[in-house]
DNA sequence: CGACGGTTCGAAAACGTTATCGATACCGAT
DNA sequence: ATCGGTATCGATAACGTTTTCGAACCGTCG
């Protein structure tokens, strides 16, 4: 296990008959070398392949250029989320590393606490976690929260507008007649799915019409979770004419639920999910649902952490837009 | 930008009353520490929340038990093998990263090689390259390739039966009547669409059917360039009864097309892809494809890894099986 | 009783980088 | 000539860890 080949900082300071210190400077551009010495050095440096080592780097300066993203699966939802990030990143003078707890369901809570406190300060320079169940970070280390838990954050965030979104869905539902409207929402304890819920019931009670409890139910926002839920709300003697999944999958999961039941949707039932990942265009019928901009929200996030890191006073909260987005899965109540 | 709180080893061995030499031997769990003292900073350690600093272990080790993925982008072909690689990583003692390029289509080809050059030796243990185009690696540091481009490689790779799932494709296709089967490529530097392609010649050879060069052209492995491709096809004047596309991507690209020329899949034209994405099963028709163990092969390509850094003797290529997966976007001619 | 093997521990030297700060060279002005 | 002031550069001390190697101790055996 020996790594032969990797030049480092003498070698290049030998060849180009400098000392270390100096090619030091030019490399982070520093004050106080002769131009044509800089551009000696850059020239070896470009001739001899160099690259600092992160870690000594790290060791030494506290800084590694490296940012984190933290997210506890790979699915579609941040995987949109990581798209924005990675392309916001580049041409910051910033690599972006994603990191995934990678342990599936019944995953200790606190994973995003054991890696932050791995990675940080020596591997990246700060994160952005997405959510995320902590609050506490140490002093110095900076991370922003993407549609954090609930609970009162001292953490910079970046989300969407849930609960307007939710009333736009609810009154969309509600416009095309629909009275007996169903709600799968999402884990409570998730600040997007307490505020989803809570602009459903908003636009009920503005609406003027009462929400039935039967009708609302967590499902979970995992595809499985809400399977049960929906068959649950289905078989219902007098079942709802439309459901407000609370979000994309359970709104995927609900419609395979009920292609199953032999309910056509949307002629015996309107659904109308959350999130408008790329899969509720392809599914059948097009699912109605409301946008979040996703990858806006990655790029927005990253660009936050960057500002942060620099020390530039900016809001460090962030409220995207959601809007409507239109497709098959609703029609007006006859 | 301080990090004041961050605890070290000497800390560590300060409050166990014993020195870090000590402290350093029992977290890497080396021999010649009596069991008493082990126990008392294993206490310490956990007391105060101690974790090795990354920068420095690396620095003087140079082994950081963190290993890498690198994929171009985050897609769901990405995306599946991450889920795979990130589930096996699990209790191995690593940590897995996550590296997208960022940078979208037009990028520079050269981009994992500096990745790679950064992260090496200093950041990472060893990683696993996604379609990569490089093949030299610096001795001491362990790669293995996913899906190559074409040409010798020399690294230790997995992929899966790219031929003889694209025999079964064109096969199912001719068992159902077909005769003008019409095929969409994948990039040509790619190994895996040279292979499909290979496989489709072969397979229509073998039934004694000509292929029409008209009927296979290049699409790419993107959906936008797969549209075009697609249309050209089906706007030709004896169009193909069906479409053997080189993956997922280009088939549900096929499909929308289909869909917008007013052509009725399966009715008038029968579709197969390849690679079995999730979103495979949403499109309207439900897309039949081959499907390659997207998955298992992360998860192969992460156990390879390990293994080779663990220095054991094995096989370095590894190939999975692929098989047909029969959905509704084919149907008999009549 | 001295030597010896085994066990447990700590001092100290790396690893490659960055930051400080003193040394040197050079310049124009007195 | 001497001097103050700038540029330019290099020695050197960290940073937190791993590893080597010898010291110290204890019991055993000849």
């Amino acid at each position: 296990m020996t790594f032969p080949q990797r030049v480092k900082m003498s070698d290049v300071a030998r060849t180009a008959g400098v000392s270390v210190a100096t090619v030091s400077k030019v490399v982070n551009g520093r004050y106080g070398v002769a131009q044509a010495t800089v551009e000696r050095v850059r020239q070896v440096i470009h001739d001899l392949g160099y690259e600092a080592d992160l870690g000594a780097q790290s060791l030494r300066s506290h800084r590694t250029n490296v940012l984190g993203i933290l997210v506890a699966e790979f699915e579609p939802f941040s995987t949109e989320l990581l798209k924005g990030a990675s392309r916001e990143v580049a041409g910051s003078g910033y690599q972006l590393l994603a990191y995934s707890s990678g342990d599936g369901e019944g995953a200790a809570i606190g994973w995003e606490r054991r890696s932050l406190a791995r990675l940080s300060g020596t591997l990246i320079d700060g994160a952005v976690i997405v959510t995320p169940t902590v609050v506490e970070t140490k002093h110095g280390f900076h991370v922003v929260a993407v549609d954090p838990h609930t609970g009162p954050s001292g953490l910079p965030t970046v989300d969407s507008d849930n609960f307007a979104g939710a009333v736009l869905a609810t009154n969309y539902l509600l416009s095309l007649g629909h009275r007996r409207i169903g709600h799968i929402s999402g884990r409570p304890d998730l600040e997007s799915a307490r505020l989803r819920e809570a602009g459903f019931r908003q636009a009920m009670a503005d609406a003027g019409v009462a929400v039935d409890e039967r009708l609302v139910r967590v499902g979970g926002f995992r595809i499985e979770g809400a399977a049960g839920t929906a068959a649950e709300l289905l078989a219902l003697p007098d079942r709802p004419t439309a459901i407000f999944a609370g979000n994309d999958l359970s709104a995927i999961s609900t419609l395979d639920v009920a292609r199953s039941m032999g309910i056509p949707v949307p002629d015996d039932l309107s659904v109308i999910g959350f999130d408008n990942v790329p899969e509720s265009a392809l599914v059948d019928p097009p699912l109605t649902t409301i946008r979040q901009p996703l990858q806006r929200m990655g790029a927005e996030s990253l660009r936050l952490l960057i500002d942060l890191i620099a020390g530039v006073e900016r809001d460090a909260h962030i409220r995207l837009p959601t809007e409507l987005v239109v497709r098959a899965s609703c029609r007006p109540l006859d």
